[in-house]
DNA sequence: ATGAAAGCGCTAACAC
DNA sequence: GTGTTAGCGCTTTCAT
């Protein structure tokens, strides 16, 4: 296939339509060229992935998810798209992909044995739970943990920023005059125990324990009971931060049934930014994570590892966090009350 | 100079004593290359920077830091590593550093008209407050915060992980049999905020409001103070986090003047990992935050982004954390009480 | 500010 | 598995 050359100086120049001699001027820095020739130049060399590693091409990296991840519904949506930043970004630097998936409680040896056996530039593990950590940190082969860290900061990782991201979705209820926030969630895992702290850190003198409701599952249903169960038991809100969306999506339901007009009586806002809340009604407010980007990163990472692999220095192990960003749509509305 | 020159792979062939072919074979992963030389001319490549962005040559960083930051004992400390990390970076990239200091109540136009009017790569600012920041995220000009985060987001900053460093740190204790494990701190800045959650989350069930005592100040001596008052009060405890080394200091003289014995009555470790840790008596167990490599990765974070100088692609906003890492020294025992 | 072409560094083919 | 050498891509000079 003709995408297995790397790009060179001529191809942009042909895309750019200016000479290579212009295109070396405008990525190394040299002589003068004009502003918005050398703009055209610098975007089409990013876009086309201009210098790319060479050493990197035709590797193999190993994508490891554990089978309850993948099952999972909300988690597989998010999943899907993080996989789409990761194909496309190995498609780019022409490096494969190879998936595994395994068994969430018994990673037995067989993945142990599959890293040992191929030579993987690296392996990047979906959205492991703690107990899996153990295990990869046992790993003799650089692991990158995609959408989760470690806490003990053995493993490098890149997720969101849900902390911030929780932060960001309550600012904003906050910015339109709301003071009572509940914030619905499903505990348990870390990443969504980041995502309460986020709330409670902009809700400061206004947090109140009883404003956290929890749903007994990650599930739309789950999420429509607590929130019944909230209103029927007499708590007093007029703001929502979901922690994922499908609970968002819950809450849109009980509080449609129980007579309130969103966004007019009660503002929802979700954390996730799935494509699909723009099909709920009304289109679900929510803070969008750079899902896509997560897996592009991520395996930009694993190559930034590959660098030092067969050396005596060590990439420091890092935690890469990033930033989200909100995605008004039309659940969110000022506070008219109080 | 000669070091303006970059490195060519001439250069790297010479250094380990092979021919250019074989450099390129090992770089670029074509052919056989035995592996022990392959590892010397990866690691000499590494060394040498070869390959480093061409375009970023003699170009300009500007490293802004408020007067408080530097005249402030222990943060000057570790300001002081951050810089040596970044000086080192910078010579290696042939990057100019340019200082600029200003007053932390207000960093006036001047420094915005200096962003304006010379063109630099990037601004580092670093050991920001959070008063700053808005200032900060308003620099017509790529920003990187160093040593500190913007929990909104909106600048990528680099970090250790502060929360994982004081959790590693209580682990060490706990790992040793403590149970009342004290977190003596000074609060108010967000990263040491990050240290007591780290203490906390490893605390778990052990966690008793109590065992936080703040020092009146970010001094040896308001440390001591506030110890000998917890002593006097009557709070029981076999361990202390200081959430800093200087904390820690004043924690060892004031258990010592009570006559405590360190490590065999008590254990205390801190955090920051200074090489004057190692000249305290007895020298300071503490968890070494890397500072050097904190420098580094800014100035690598600031030549990333000046790629997407110029460019309509923009650089996802990103936090990092660094792993930090436990310099076991001669103040922490077991517990033999209980 | 840009293109043509010379010059230089990296890679790949070949020899051993 | 490593050195030699030809060829190719990038940069730099020169002309406009």
């Amino acid at each position: 296939m003709a995408s297995t050359k790397r790009t060179r100086i001529a191809d942009i120049a042909k895309q750019v339509g200016v000479s290579t001699a212009t295109v070396s001027r405008a990525l190394s820095g040299g002589g003068y060229v004009r502003d918005d020739v050398a703009a055209r130049i610098r975007t089409a060399a990013l876009e086309m992935n201009y210098r790319v590693p060479q050493n990197l091409i035709g590797h193999k990296v190993l994508l490891a998810a554990s089978h309850d991840a993948m099952i999972d519904f909300q988690r597989s949506q998010f999943t899907m798209y993080v996989l789409e930043g990761l194909r496309d970004r190995a498609q780019k630097l022409n490096i494969q992909i190879e998936n595994y998936t395994f068994q969430s409680s018994d990673p037995n040896s067989e993945l142990r044995d599959k890293v040992a056996s191929d030579d993987f530039l690296g392996v990047l593990l979906l959205t492991v739970d703690d107990a899996l950590l153990d295990f990869a940190q046992n790993l003799a082969c650089p692991v990158t943990l995609v959408n989760g860290d470690d806490p003990e900061m053995l493993l490098s990782s890149v997720s969101p920023c849900n902390r911030s991201a929780a932060a960001m979705a309550t600012k904003h209820l906050v910015d339109l005059n709301h003071e009572r926030i509940l914030f619905l969630t499903k505990s348990g895992r870390r990443t969504i125990q980041r995502r309460q702290e986020g709330w409670q850190d902009v809700m400061g003198a206004r947090f109140d324990p009883n404003l956290v409701v929890e749903a007994a599952d990650w599930t739309a249903e789950a999420a429509q009971i607590a929130i019944h169960k909230a209103l029927k038991d007499g708590l007093e809100f007029t703001g929502v931060v979901a922690a994922g969306d499908i609970l968002a999506a819950g809450a849109l339901v009980a509080l449609n049934q129980a007579g309130f007009k969103v966004p007019d009586d009660m503002s929802v806002i979700g954390i996730d930014g799935l494509p699909q809340g723009e099909y709920l009604s009304p289109p679900l407010t929510s803070v969008a994570i750079p899902m896509q980007a997560v897996g592009a990163l991520s395996l930009d990472l694993i190559c930034e590892s590959a660098k030092y692999l067969e050396t005596d220095i060590r990439l420091p192990v890092r935690r890469i966090e990033l930033a989200c960003k909100l995605a008004p749509r039309e659940t969110t509305g000022k506070n008219k009350g109080g």
